[in-house]
DNA sequence: GCACTATATCCCGCTGGCGTTATATAACTG
DNA sequence: CAGTTATATAACGCCAGCGGGATATAGTGC
């Protein structure tokens, strides 16, 4: 959990992230993404690798990284504590019952 | 919104939110919660309010510092991205709708 | 005005994270 | 197997952020 905000806090990361919200990408795709050197974004991928926030296959020499949401999905429920800030009750009603009883 | 993933990645601002998700409390109160020295606590707090997640208000010699849930809301439409991983797509649907035509 | 309390700011040392270049690894290609 | 491509790791410099102690500021009450 605190690894997922503290990976999050780099906008780098954030924008592979929103990335990989279509689908899964080769390392390479981030380069120009970020404009930044190749071992460098090789870096940020270490780091969302370890928070948990994507996941790896091989296909031949490239790796291709995908969103994995659990991850993400732990900062919704952390959001829940203030989340009666801004809907009303029945919404929050709602998205309990949600987590209670998934699907 | 950068602002807001920079200053939440501090596991020592997290806990001040949580506090404060109970209600305004006193900038004095955080030095035994956070266990650091008044003057790191005082520059976290500064952290959080040039980030605009929390404001404050006087009380004689205290300030009372209170959450503001608008930059958390951010983050809440920041994961509308993600939100379809873990939805059902009639949610999602409906999440769309609501920021499309709000009210 | 003076003591006192609560909080903020200043200044400094240290550590951790980001970026870079150089190098290693791994898989394909002829 | 030599060459090439894709990605990862290593080694290093730099700067931002965190923490602490000392000090400033502001408000209260006598």
């Amino acid at each position: 959990m605190d690894a997922v905000f503290e990976t999050l806090s780099d906008p780098g990361r954030r924008r592979i992230l929103d990335v990989l919200a279509d689908g899964e990408r080769p390392a390479g795709d981030f380069t120009p993404l970020l404009g930044i050197s190749q071992p460098g974004v090789s870096r940020h991928l270490r780091v969302l690798r370890e928070a948990g926030l994507v996941t790896v296959r091989k296909d031949a020499t490239r790796r291709l990284y995908s969103l994995n949401p659990d991850r993400l999905r732990e900062i919704d429920r952390w959001l829940d504590r203030y989340r009666r800030f801004w809907t009303n009750h029945l919404d929050a009603l709602e998205a309990h019952l949600d987590r209670e009883f998934p699907q």
